[in-house]
DNA sequence: CAGTGGTCTAGACCACACT
DNA sequence: GTGTGGTCTAGACCACTGC
């Protein structure tokens, strides 16, 4: 019931604060702002219900119908999951018939469901010194530690991604090679479980390559097949860059699926 | 004034008719359905103001805040352009700042409006029967004309992408390589004027090719260059797929880029 | 049944654009 | 000032879930 922050006070000192840009924010993104922080400190967990519409309404001081309108943002932003009925819940990568959700390789023939889950095998996992580039996409400082893992995932048996990702020492300390090995489901869902990391979206960067002769041997492919790069960098609350990961997608019996708005 | 027919009565129609599910649909999406319907039949035109909340509200008898709703989804499909203190807008491909919207090819450096817009030739364009594969994508007969045109688009005078695309003949009757050189703007800008089709969502294919020796030639590519391979399908209202469109994009110095939410 | 989110309304007021 | 979309409220009622 305690709140620590009236937004109506909060809207009078955004007011006063900067003069020159009139930086009206309406009540429903202050709340949203709020909730925000809630999800980002940990009030809620991910899978959890959070408080009710009525509930936060009290807490806020404001009505119900401007709780919703920020809810329904979050919600929009898959920050939040509404079940009518039932609450409104953190999302999670983890149990929802929405795993997998960064993932956009299909297979041409049949869903995701045909195929069923991937055979996933660690083929390295180690700390090291950052270098410039991937410092960079980390927002860290070159020479910090970050750890590297390199992965080979299966479908039916068919090596189909070769995948190499960077995460920053720090927030992922006692992340192992057997950890990872051992959890079953997706990766974003032990960062969730295990480090309190969730990931919130991503941006990928797209091309054509041919393979070096590593990647074609992990792979098991013959030469001279293209494969497509997926350069991804995931981010958490607040525009936190937390991993770099670079994918290289088989794409003669799979493809890259992508729907324009 | 006049309106075909009133919510309520089709609320009313809607639970008569289907016993078994309750298909029952709140009276936004009734009205969502109903502005849909004017959009289709050119009741507004791309580009035009729709009525205001006001008059729409008392067009359909039901409150301002369920026409909102209604236009508020229709909004975040794109369909509609809100404009405080303006109006509410049909969208277009045409004379905005999203232009290219479905182009998500950028510069590895700088950014679209760094480099320009691009220089279109058209290479071919020529009536023939469409194949299976074709018909299937269009939701055409197999033998039924289509129109099939190829281009190459440059920027800073590099050639870049390779497209094909093909079109079904009815809607684009009169559709010529010298009314495609001469429109300046985007393809699916010259589609909303002349031909009344609006493009309003697509789905895309992506993988990774070696060009064969005629597209290597029409890039001007090395040998063993792989490109993005992109295969589009784009719908127009009703889900009514209008355009089939096979794009070849160099990703030596631009990437497709993703943003993931 | 109570509790949750979902819909709909009516009215007041604010921010913005045009004239 | 007038008209537009944008915000906020309070209250009524509906649909769904689970006890």
């Amino acid at each position: 019931m305690n709140h620590p922050l009236n937004p109506i006070d909060a809207q009078a000192a955004a007011s006063e604060a900067s003069l020159n840009t009139p930086a009206f924010s309406p009540l429903y993104q202050q709340i949203k702002g709020l909730i925000l922080q809630s999800l980002q400190a940990g009030e809620w967990k991910p899978g959890e219900a959070i408080p009710s519409e009525i509930e936060l309404a009290v807490r806020y001081r404001v009505s119900q119908g401007t709780v919703r309108k920020a809810i329904d943002e979050l919600a929009s932003d898959h920050l939040l999951i509404r079940k009518q009925g039932k609450g409104t819940f953190v999302a999670t990568h983890a149990e929802q018939h929405v795993q997998y959700r960064f993932l956009k390789l299909v297979p041409d023939q049949g869903d995701q469901n045909t195929e069923g889950p991937a055979q996933r095998h660690i083929v390295d996992c180690k700390r090291l010194r950052a270098t410039a580039e991937i410092a960079r996409a980390l927002a860290l400082r070159s020479g910090d530690t970050v750890l590297q893992v390199r992965r080979v995932l299966s479908f039916s048996n068919v090596p189909t991604i070769l995948e190499d990702l960077w995460l920053p020492g720090a927030p992922f300390r006692g992340l192992t090679a057997e950890r990872l090995s051992a959890y079953h489901g997706p990766m974003y869902a032990l960062f969730e479980t295990e480090f309190g990391v969730r990931m919130v979206r991503a941006d990928e960067k797209i091309r054509a390559v041919l393979p070096d002769k590593t990647q074609r041997e992990l792979l098991q492919l013959p030469a001279h097949t293209p494969l497509l790069s997926v350069e991804r960098v995931a981010y958490t609350y607040k525009n936190t860059p937390m991993e770099l990961r670079r994918g290289f997608y088989r794409t003669d019996t799979h493809h890259y699926r992508n729907a324009l708005n």
